[in-house]
DNA sequence: AACGCAAATGACAACGCTGTCAATTGGTAT
DNA sequence: ATACCAATTGACAGCGTTGTCATTTGCGTT
């Protein structure tokens, strides 16, 4: 039933150390070995011993995920990608969810950490924007991977995966600027975000290479939310100077938006144009379904944990950090601009 | 930086072996040693070992989370309960997503469970309503806990935790006949769900007890989905024996209804009620904000791994199976029938 | 005070693997 | 053929805990 390292060594009839090798993919080995000792391997499906293989060596085979999040599609997605990473190289993964806003969360982070004995962990907004709490956990003895919205890295703590939702929310401004839209509110999210300055900084840039003026009062301040959308959209709609499109800066904004303005008997996208952010599934539960900017979360997410594998394993990839852009998806809230 | 049983023992000056037995909760240690050795390990702040701990023992402390369901809240709010619940008893959570429809799926979960040496497992549906997969679970040495909608345990194939959706349903139905509906139209979900039939044995049961009659025309076949409720209620509010209410079988099929109505500008809820299921954050992003019943996942799912983690230990809790009566949450969604 | 016995404690091996370092191998240069 | 050296392989200890079983302790009896 419960095969062990000595039962293929001995099939193979090699040491133990030699399967060891093997299956940590060690160079020395003759690549006659090797395979006699595969096959061995295949043979009994051999699957080693997580704790004992963690309690012996120095390295762990444990990465943890740490969230804190009220958008629970976005940690699906996040979760099953860096899982997905797991399973292939045989790690293990645990899961913290945890309040970014407590007094002790460094603390709490901390301990998490030396008792876990994780290897590395992977950190998504707003965790990944907090460089206290990236400075507390680099002092310790783990790799750190961070998940943020922006062009670059934001510093040098740690790698970091990009979204650049910048230029991903200056294609979409494009988008409804090529509809023959000139006049495109914009309603933001939290400002504790990076995202939601990101998203801004694209929008306004793709007013400004159109010569199409910035006004302010079609730049709405808000939440990551659907109250958020449905208050911003009656704001923007409430005024003469009425935009013909909105720019949501995500899909629950725009949900709201579309809600707000179905109430007012505003036809969508026949009279107004409105368009998403993230491709949640909730951007397919509106109607008319939303045209949104597809965030790959869980490629994202699996990309970030492959990085962290290797760090852990002091390999490095070729393409160290990498910057995702979200693609413009065309569904049905988005139209051309009649006068 | 690193403390083991080791500095405890010494710190105590008692055997490892006692520390261990402090740590598990063994009888036979008297009083004054056990006070002892606590403060040593409170002083140290030790933590034991996991990897250690798995290896050398005959006991697992790890339970896995079987799930295959698109709803992310439902997940996450699952996840977290049970995540509370092993960080409390010292558990790891071991979470595997995977395709219930997949050919292989038995073989899959067998594997999994043999290599990751889990000591239980939870399941919710469908996997939990799958009698061939719990039987073939069931033969490994695992214990297995599911979370299944009814009143009693549907076999003795495994424990269970209920949820009495029945009931819930019953009392839902009961607070539109309370309202003085009297047409109540009712969109189902997909029958491969147990939770489909007993939500729609529900409200028969509730308008039979209150003599009224039951229309097989108000009643819908649909899905867990919202376009499902865009259909089921225009199928519903375009025959001339038009529903005063609908109860939708879950939240998601509710907002598909409420927008439906929207468009055919039937203003909720004066002039039809809508109500929906499960109370996820769905609703309270719907307008009007949904009433609903409130199914208290997160709270289930940790009574199902407390139940679990008893059993791997072979406990027994008092309340063994517990049923978990969803209850009703007015919102705005629905109002007294006026003539 | 001595005895008996259950309760409490401890010594030690074992869990399955990896790290260290020593031993062996095979190929190459003489 | 021989010596040499790097490449390959193996022996063995040890990771931090629990299970087993032996030993010691403390308490109630006589």
């Amino acid at each position: 039933m419960k095969v062990t390292i000595n039962d293929v060594a001995k099939l193979a009839a090699v040491s133990i150390k030699t399967v060891s090798r093997v299956m940590n993919n060690e160079a020395s080995v003759r690549e006659a070995t090797r395979d006699k000792v595969q096959a061995a391997i295949d043979e009994l499906h051999y699957q080693p011993n997580l704790a004992a293989r963690s309690l012996a060596g120095t390295k762990s085979y444990n990465i943890a995920f740490i969230y804190d999040n009220p958008n629970a599609y976005y940690v699906i997605d996040m979760q099953n990608g860096i899982l997905s990473e797991c399973k292939k190289q045989g790690y293990e993964l645990l899961i913290h969810p945890c309040n970014s806003k407590s007094e002790t969360i460094c603390e709490e982070l901390k301990k998490m950490v030396q008792h876990s004995r994780v290897a590395g962990i992977v950190m998504t907004p707003p965790f990944s924007e907090m460089p206290e709490i990236v400075k507390t956990l680099s002092a310790l003895d783990v790799k750190i991977i961070r998940i943020v919205s922006g062009k670059e890295s934001p510093d040098d703590l740690s790698p970091c995966v990009m979204i650049n939702d910048k230029d991903a929310a200056k294609n979409v401004t494009q988008h409804l600027i090529d509809l023959g839209h000139k006049n495109i509110g914009f309603i933001n999210g939290g400002m504790e975000h990076m995202s939601s300055h990101e998203r801004l900084g694209g929008y306004k840039e793709a007013l400004q290479s159109n010569d199409i003026e910035i006004k302010d009062n079609h730049i709405i301040a808000g939440q990551y939310s659907f109250e958020s959308g449905v208050q911003g959209a009656n704001e923007l709609l409430a005024g003469k100077d009425r935009p013909t499109a909105i720019f949501a800066c995500n899909d629950e904004i725009a949900a709201g938006a579309l809600f707000a303005a179905r109430l007012m008997n505003i036809n969508i996208p026949d009279q107004l144009s409105i368009i998403g952010f993230e491709d949640s599934p909730f951007s397919r539960q509106t109607w008319p379904k939303l045209t949104t900017a597809h965030q790959p979360n869980k490629t994202i997410a699996q990309h970030a944990a492959a990085l962290l594998i290797a760090a852990t394993r002091h390999q490095k990839l070729s393409d160290e950090t990498q910057s995702f852009i979200p693609e413009l998806v065309v569904r049905d809230s988005t139209s051309r601009f009649v006068q």
